[in-house]
DNA sequence: CTGAATACGGACTGAAGAAGTCGGATATTA
DNA sequence: TAATATCCGACTTCTTCAGTCCGTATTCAG
């Protein structure tokens, strides 16, 4: 639980593939998959999701393939997540048209939707050019820094 | 995705439950149960595991139940999820002794390990007493407050 | 023009975890 | 002794995740 799923990790870790190449006009799914090894058909549509999202540049064809549709630092972690899991709330049930049945319960969850907007704000604050640059642990904890307040 | 068990959610509707009535030296399990429309063997099981961490005290019998281990305030969300749903990671390969398969792929995963520990430290600053508290959202905007610094 | 390489997308299967139930054993008290 | 509890393991059911399969459309090279 509180875990991201396996897809939104696989679609990280290719974007932040493609950011590292910046040379390569287009890399295709099997390119990126080989890589990291990946099942390729699921990173295919992973990354079909993220075009369709409007993260990447799809081009079919020989030596075609995806490419990032804006610059690496305009690319949230967040919206990586958001694009291939859709949207997601730590609690069950949320505020939206579908209300939860459970009536009292819900007064425990207005505190932790707070939470939740700490971390949709943490993982907005993180981009793919972060993971890119991120070389090594302990020689620079430089570049993106995060301030977040909770106000509970 | 990134969502809390409802077991977890349970857990934490019934420790600030705990709180709100500290006048009681005991509440059951079904007490709990019925006041939110929790299933109540469900909740049972629930409020056993936070007896085993600690976090609750219980006492078989004609009016027993449970009651907080400590103070509310010092009860922690964090200690709370933990003991319900066990360590979370909000990767799926964590770099312990098992490690994962994929060699590179790693490297995605260490700047995400600092999302997770901000996320754990948001959680660890929310107090069972903070959750009781809480009563309405527009109302009064104070109590708690959680500063989290994210250095990628 | 034809074939290879590629993106696109729906349907399907298997595995894993979450949610909840059942049944029984133990402890405490009226 | 009977009622009320906690305690605990096994089980079923349901959902979601992960991955595969297969067919179609698009683009480019020869």
């Amino acid at each position: 639980m509180l875990k991201l799923t396996k897809k939104a990790d696989y679609g990280l870790m290719a974007l932040k593939y493609l950011a590292e190449h910046p040379e390569m006009p287009a890399l295709s799914a099997k390119d990126v998959a080989d890589a990291y090894g990946i099942p390729a058909q699921l990173l295919a549509k992973i990354l079909q999701s993220l075009t369709k999202s409007g993260l990447l540049r799809s081009h079919a064809g020989m030596n075609g393939g995806y490419a990032l549709a804006r610059d690496a630092r305009g690319i949230s972690a967040y919206e990586v997540i958001l694009a291939i899991d859709g949207p997601f709330f730590i609690t069950s049930c949320t505020k939206g048209a579908k209300n939860c049945d459970l009536t009292p319960s819900c007064t425990i969850k207005e505190p932790l939707a707070r939470v939740n907007d700490t971390i949709a704000g943490v993982l907005k604050s993180i981009s793919i050019q972060d993971l890119a640059e991120y070389e090594h642990p302990d020689v620079a904890p430089h570049s993106a820094q995060g301030l977040v307040t909770l106000t509970l």
